[in-house]
DNA sequence: TGTTTCTATAAATTTTATTGATAGTTTTTA
DNA sequence: TAAAAACTATCAATAAAATTTATAGAAACA
């Protein structure tokens, strides 16, 4: 039993095909036809059903198949010791970032950290949420940046900054004349919301879920909506909130719409998240470092209080 | 990267020296010494300090053992989780067993276990407690039975029953006249100790400890000890604490000199360790199942109550 | 200083992995 | 339903690798 077969094995699981699968290997089907078929041998066992189209793994195949992961994700952690102890920080890194936080964070981020880290080559990757938990749970992403808490027992969390909400409320609307605004003044039933699962912490929890119950009825807006919502907003379909970093964008005009909260203001918490096998944390830290500083500068104003997270 | 490189390198960590681990892998010297080096060249980073003698692991290289040693184990998973699906109850199985339960334990339980399962190769090895500890964290012992708890993280216990401990008290001694004694009775002056590290639980914790602290102006005896406690006894050296399986093996005029104690008797807690891998467990649960069947019968006598074990 | 012990190296050999070509199935499509 | 496409297994050839025997060289030993 080699290495190289479990992940074979892999990859064909994942594809369920074994063309597929070898192509993904950089390798020629028969490869794996024989490899695969070799270890079958060896435990005489049959890992994969063939049988079925597409192929499927049998019940022990399945077991073999997480162990497999296992085996494999342990094996990549030896190169991980070696790069720790050369202090070698580089090499490739996957990173899926949501699309709420996408153009806000990343110009700023960049620049800096490819000048930090050159060794480093980040794929970056606009994903949902979803997309996001599947991919990391998958090994096809090294980390992410999301809305957090998730709750996911298989990926941890290292909270990046917490970001809070502002009112954007256009000319028409009744709250247009009030200052600062409260959590209360909300109504779900004007309001255009994020599709993007931010939950308000704490004690505005509740409104959270006031907003769920009602999803069916809202907006429900992709990527790079965020300026699709405030020109919305603009037409008279309610009211929204915009994560603050986002408000730096708009224009004069826009920015006369916009209400800060009363504190302590709700804010979205985001953070950098990764598989709890934790391989590649030198990069994470590396990120999330980088990250920090920048965000330091860029969050701190008078009028919003960070409020810690919920722990769930 | 591949397994046997890794078991490679676990080897000669272990044995410090090429030719030796050599012969332990079934290969020649130069199959480690290439093999090695090209997984180094792999890694680019040195495992192991040769220009010590004996051989050295290097800083990076203690961490790559560690980690060698997950993968290495892991790997046999897979062979674990075919045999499950099979109902396969095979193979080579080594345990290990203290000196003061091989004589009692052994002859009742080998002969059911080998006809009932005889596809498994037992290859029993007569340890001592600290013995079986080490040689279950390398992998060399698959499972032991001692006296418990350990408090060992790396080590899980199954209790396979409680022992008692009956007194045997020779004539000239002061207690001889009396019938059932008591744990207040004992004074460690006149006691001959068994060297295993047989701790009493419960309320009897503390007379352990007083045995320990004096433990140097006692006799400490070795393997197969019991029959020259019992003859030591006789001598007038004072009186003992036999495990209740000892007794029986007694001859007339010595089990006179038996004194049960009041209930709940002071007890010693045997179970079957393994490391927390949990490799083959099938075996393990096998060997728990036949040795409690076996011990329901011969430990089932009334002036004995089992405590329940002390929790560390 | 000679002897022993141990590791590295070299060349030869055996074993294993991989490939290209192709045959045999099943599924898809026209 | 026949033809085409998609897919996996098999075969022989080849490339790559692990292993071995033989040996050289270094360090420890006595």
């Amino acid at each position: 039993m080699t290495i190289t077969q479990l992940y074979y094995v892999l990859a064909v699981a994942e594809h369920q095909n074994f063309t597929k699968a070898a192509e993904k290997c950089f390798v020629t089907q028969p490869t794996l036809s024989m490899q695969i078929q070799k270890l079958e041998d060896e435990l005489d066992v049959q890992i994969f059903d063939r049988s079925k189209k597409p192929i499927e793994l049998t019940d022990v195949g399945r077991k073999i198949v997480t162990q497999a992961k296992n085996i494999v994700n342990e094996s990549y952690r030896i190169q991980d010791i070696v790069d720790q102890q050369k202090g070698f920080i580089g090499g490739e890194f996957k990173i899926g970032i949501i699309p709420t936080v996408m153009p806000t964070l990343l110009p700023m981020f960049l620049k800096t950290f490819i000048k930090k880290y050159p060794k480093i080559k980040l794929k970056i990757e606009e994903l949902t949420t979803e997309e996001i938990i599947s991919r990391i749970n998958e090994g096809h992403l090294d980390a992410a940046i999301a809305s957090t808490p998730l709750g996911n027992d298989n990926i941890k969390e290292r909270v990046l900054y917490f970001e809070p909400f502002v009112g954007y409320i256009p000319n028409h609307h009744r709250l247009h004349k009030s200052g600062k605004i409260q959590i209360d003044d909300l109504e779900i039933d004007d309001m255009l919301l994020l599709e993007d699962g931010h939950c308000f912490r704490d004690g505005v929890i509740n409104l959270c879920k006031a907003f769920k119950d009602h999803a069916d009825d809202s907006f429900q807006l992709e990527s790079g909506s965020i300026e699709t919502l405030v020109k919305l907003s603009d037409e008279g379909l309610g009211m929204t909130l915009l994560p603050y970093l986002h408000t730096l964008n708009l224009n004069e005009k826009e920015k006369q719409n916009l209400h800060y909260f009363v504190e302590p203001a709700p804010a979205r918490e985001v953070s950098i998240i990764y598989h709890k096998s934790e391989l590649k944390m030198q990069i994470i830290e590396a990120i999330q470092s980088v990250i920090s500083g920048i965000i330091r500068g860029a969050i701190a104003f008078e009028n919003v209080q960070i409020i810690s997270p919920v722990s769930k």
